[in-house]
DNA sequence: ATAATAATAAACTATAAGATGTAATTAAAT
DNA sequence: ATTTAATTACATCTTATAGTTTATTATTAT
């Protein structure tokens, strides 16, 4: 199964470096080549790519707005980002675009063969210079702890849902209407509340609700 | 520079694989084996180590808790998840662990040996099984957004640091306290924050901050 | 110098918040 | 069928907590 690749990139001599490398690969079908964003969108548009190698800084269109171009297209093609920028912001950025890796332009050619065939099978790979912002990233993200570390206050339906008006920043009038009860009432249940998530006003209740994913 | 391994792996037939495999790599130095978390860790506290391969599904203590404990102990040493799991609990508590790729133990094993020598070199890399995980996980990451979506509303010095206590849940007098000023000087500060962010109270104004990323 | 901004504070007000007790309604248990 | 417990609902009360306003001093910029 060989791969189509295009090669976005606007200068000349690095697009022929890149053509020249994967020319002589054996899983790489045609090699396509564009030296603007709207020009590779074209050529995407009209023909069969598997693999795009994306530069980021591209004259009008940025390869970032390039990659989720052509990430909206198509999600199965595969996108390397192949750039010098490696700023926390640009990789994040590019990911979200729906790039596939992260590389950067000082990398080993037969490295970067490694890379392309490894994507292109599925894989994602980041380059050392900036592997430090994909890894704390994913450990930041809130996977595991939502509600599961801590116990989830047997709260009534009706306390739940006005502690979530009262995350949302609504006082008790306002809960009240919302809920079309008098305020009394609601405010027999925000007391309830609080004795349950043990705090001492409406503040603290809307914060721990929020840190432990209750409501 | 060559590099030294440890392979941490209760199967025999497949850490003798893995050992056999790297033997023969010219970058690769020392290779250690451990066959359990304990020995593991015996061994990387007595040697210079600079590639862990780590299996998950270990007896007593378990590959996470192993790729935590040793990533605490040096933080320089890139530690490589190779494993049959891969659901995303798995893989995103591995990566939280201090892990810097994830291998699914199908890979093709020079696949293994390139991904070993660019982790080496300070790469992240995901196999195809759960790359997609990863991806995701970045892709949600609230980077971009923090403040610069929004205006930071020209808060001053001392404005920022009560709003901070606030997000915190303390209330005027406790702030007061904290910072050594009268209550009335904190409740001017936060009328001028509540102004500034526009909002009715300091719940809204501990909600906005926190969503925005404002302190 | 002068103006503008920030930090501090006191006095004032009020209302919104929270505490407490109780009644009506529903569900579970015997 | 009857009791018990739990949930929802409401009113009254109190106060202290929050927020407003105005003012003084200190710092910084023009």
């Amino acid at each position: 199964m060989k791969k189509n690749i295009l090669i976005v990139e606007d200068h000349e001599l690095t697009r022929f470096g890149l053509k020249t490398t994967f020319e002589d690969v054996d899983f790489v079908g045609v090699i396509y080549e564009a030296a603007s964003a709207e020009e590779a969108l074209e050529i995407f548009k009209n023909n069969s790519i598997d693999i795009v190698i994306m530069d980021l800084g591209l004259p009008n269109m940025n390869g970032i707005d390039a990659t989720q171009a052509i990430h909206e297209i198509n999600k199965e093609t595969k996108i390397i980002i192949l750039t010098s920028h490696n700023d926390e912001k640009e990789v994040l950025n590019s990911l979200k675009a729906g790039a596939n890796a992260y590389c950067s332009k000082e990398i080993n050619l037969q490295r970067l063969v490694n890379v392309v065939q490894s994507v292109a099978d599925g894989a994602a790979w980041f380059d050392p210079s900036i592997a430090h912002i994909v890894l704390q990233a994913t450990a930041k993200s809130d996977v595991g702890e939502p509600n599961t570390n801590y116990k989830d206050y047997d709260l009534t339906a009706r306390e739940a849902q006005i502690l979530k008006l009262m995350t949302e920043g609504y006082s008790n009038m306002e809960i009240a209407q919302h809920l079309v009860i008098s305020v009394n009432t609601t405010k027999a249940h925000v007391a309830s509340i609080l004795q349950k998530l043990e705090v001492d006003d409406r503040l603290q209740a809307a914060l721990k609700a929020l840190k432990y994913k209750i409501v």
